[in-house]
RNA sequence: GGCCCGUUCGUCUAUCGGUUAGGACACCAGGUUUUCAACCUGGUAAGAGGGGUUCGACUCCCCUACGGGCUGCCA
């Protein structure tokens, strides 16, 4: 028996031996920590994966390197802990009173049980703490915290948590058409896509086009072409925002009715002024509405904003499935215009009353939108709806850790599409990208469907990564199969501006596209080692490949001719050939794949020789070299 | 200024109170070879800083630093 990883010390290659073939023992001493690691690795069961270089070349002796633990880690849906865990199922406050009216603003202390009754160790502070203790007639709270927990102390309690109401998931993407299709925006619409398909549910689009100066046609254009591109289809029509804001006015003057909600008289003076007052007094900035209570027989007759009369006490806590449990003071908040004095809604309004009427369930946006969303709350409270669940989603960054700009060079999805990327590997690294599930890297549509998860999300910014993309997407392409590959050729070509392919070029391509897939990360990639089938003769010969068919080297392809043309076309039959050839002549067969990949392509770089001549045919290939032989 | 969010190898991340901190991309070295790739083998490389709680902290708490967001009759 092999002795196990903790009793030997290791050299870091002696470690990486060890992960790769020792067998993992029981006999170990209980405290072992690769042991126990062991055990609880043990414990999941094994789900078939996907593996590139299993699904190309089938080769057992490979298969042996595999690491072992990479096929047996634990699925996250499967981890028994951790703050990943989706809001429903994470234990509030583990061990808190029912009675009690305080909570920690994120997460509980942990107390040894033997604590109860005295000061939180952890916390001291300012905070509200809520002890955790067997005994919660002893609960001790913190003087300062003594807050009653007032009926506008609101909380975003998602619908999905209860559980008599579980529905048909519905998501949605958002994008305000003032612009191209941001990289970031994308990723935010393929999260939402996911999701909802993962799960049978709907997958909706609205434009949010309330911004009339700004918003255009052609941006909507390009924002619906961008996700059709990347593959993700919604559900009925994309509807525009715009186009219901008599229904938004309507919300307003319900809140109004409702006493929810109040007129403001305020002019952009009134409130430009209270400002400076606020801010030379260092008060907060948060605009104060003289109006909030006036009697509505005093009303002036002037042009006026609708407001939500937000509550000032308590707070508003949004339970979002990436950030957790957040709190924002009700004082910290302002009543935000709903109704503008022309009549129009605001975004805050007309989000909420579109995700309400479109039976949104599950709201997946940019993590810009976490303060909003204590607002939008405010407002889900006032008509009485229920709240979606929410999971605000950190930005992209660009690789110098930025946000993203222009200066960042491809930003709009578009871009992605013109550079070659397929769209599939786009997915594929987009999910990746701020996402994760145990150590998957490359996975398929139907995989992402399966494991995506709003729990797995990270909550810190993630940098685009080109290489990593280009990666991605080589396994991709490898991985499709030649003819869905064609048509996706012929799309990028066209967004690359480039011409079409022929029906010549077409054939080609299709027959060498067995060997061209596994060398391209991209089809920029892709089209520059197709080169060969694509181009037709007369071959023009660039400079290196002028050099490499020097007089000796004519001869010798005058040579190899007429035995090519004696060769059955099969791959063995032609290396056979060739190496006879060369073998006549003292050579290598690297002297000679030279001039032959120079007749053939007109070039230095190019694929195998072989498959170039399998791909071009008998025909074709016998030109080429008697078109290049002394 | 106020409020909110974040910080593990260069990058994306795993682990989520007990691991020798794991994987992937990138990088370096070696191998294979018919050029370029691909592929194979090996390697370098990380818990922002400081306190606290704990037998034990990357993991829980606090402070600081840095980054980001919101603070509009923009979305």
């Amino acid at each position: 028996m092999r002795p196990h990883a903790c009793q030997q010390k290791a050299t870091s290659r002696q470690r990486h031996q060890r992960r790769q073939k020792l067998p993992r023992l029981g006999s170990c001493p209980p405290q072992c920590h690769a042991n126990q690691r062991d055990q609880r690795h043990r414990a999941v069961d094994q789900r078939p994966r996907l593996d590139r270089r299993q699904k190309i070349r089938p080769d057992p002796q490979r298969q042996r390197h595999r690491h072992p633990q990479r096929q047996i880690h634990p699925r996250p849906d499967q981890r028994s802990a951790g703050r990943r865990q989706p809001a429903e199922q994470r234990p509030r406050h583990a061990g808190a009173h029912p009675d009690t009216a305080f909570a920690h603003p994120r997460r509980a202390h942990r107390i040894r049980d033997d604590a109860v009754g005295q000061v939180c160790h952890a916390c001291f502070s300012a905070r509200p703490c809520l002890r955790i203790t067997p005994k919660p007639s002893r609960l001790m709270v913190s003087e300062r915290l003594t807050r009653p927990m007032s009926d506008t102390t609101a909380q975003a309690r998602p619908a999905e948590d209860r559980p008599s109401q579980a529905r048909p998931v519905v998501t949605r993407f958002a994008p305000s058409p003032t612009g191209y299709l941001h990289i970031g925006g994308a990723r935010t619409a393929l999260f939402n896509w996911i999701y909802a398909r993962g799960r049978g549910g709907k997958f909706l689009l609205r434009i949010e086009d309330t911004d009339r100066d700004r918003s255009t046609p052609e941006a909507t254009a390009a924002i619906l072409k961008g996700l059709t591109w990347l593959g993700l289809d919604w559900d009925g029509e994309a509807v525009s925002q715009f186009a219901g804001r008599d229904r938004h006015a309507e919300v307003a003057r319900e809140m109004l009715a409702r006493g929810n909600a109040y007129k403001c008289f305020a002019t952009q003076d009134d409130i430009e002024s209270f400002r400076e007052a606020a801010r030379a007094e260092g008060r907060s900035t948060l605009y104060q509405s003289p109006w909030r209570d006036v009697d509505p027989a005093r009303h002036p007759d002037a042009p006026y904003v609708i407001r939500l009369k937000a509550p000032r006490e308590g707070a508003t806590v949004i339970d979002d499935q990436v950030q957790g449990e957040v709190t924002f003071r009700n004082d910290q908040l302002d009543d935000m215009v709903c109704l503008r004095s022309d009549g129009t809604p605001t975004y805050m309004l007309a989000v909420v009353v579109d995700d309400h009427d479109m039976g949104v369930t599950h709201v997946i946006r940019g993590d810009d939108h976490l303060t909003n969303a204590a607002r939008q709350v405010q407002i889900y409270h006032a008509m009485g709806w229920d709240v979606p669940v929410f999971a605000h989603i950190p930005l992209i960054h660009g690789p110098d850790g930025k946000k993203l700009s222009k200066r960042h060079g491809a930003v709009g999805l578009e871009e992605y599409q013109a550079m070659g990327y397929p769209a599939a590997g786009m997915r594929n690294y987009l999910t990746r990208l701020g996402w994760s599930h145990g150590d998957d890297e490359f996975f398929t549509d139907s995989q992402a469907r399966e494991w995506f998860d709003l729990g797995g999300i990270g909550r810190a910014p993630a940098r685009l990564d080109f290489k990593k993309l280009e990666n991605l997407c080589g396994q991709h392409i490898a991985a499709s199969a030649d003819a869905e590959l064609l048509p996706e050729i012929e799309a990028y070509l066209s967004a690359a501006g480039l011409p079409a392919l022929t029906e010549t070029q077409r054939d080609g391509l299709l027959r060498g596209m067995y060997c061209l897939k596994e060398r391209a990360k991209t089809f920029t990639d892709l089209i520059e080692k197709a080169r060969f089938v694509l181009v037709s003769r007369p071959l023009d010969l660039d400079e290196k490949a002028e050099k490499a068919l020097d007089p000796v080297s004519r001869g010798i392809l005058m040579e190899l001719t007429p035995q090519m043309q004696n060769a059955s076309w099969t791959r063995n039959d032609l290396e056979a050939t060739v190496a006879a050839v060369a073998e006549a002549r003292g050579m290598g067969l690297g002297k000679l794949a030279g001039p032959l990949r120079a007749a053939l392509a007109g070039r230095t770089v190019t694929p195998s020789v072989f498959d170039m001549m399998l791909t071009l045919g008998r025909e074709e290939t016998l030109a080429r070299l008697v078109d290049q032989a002394a």
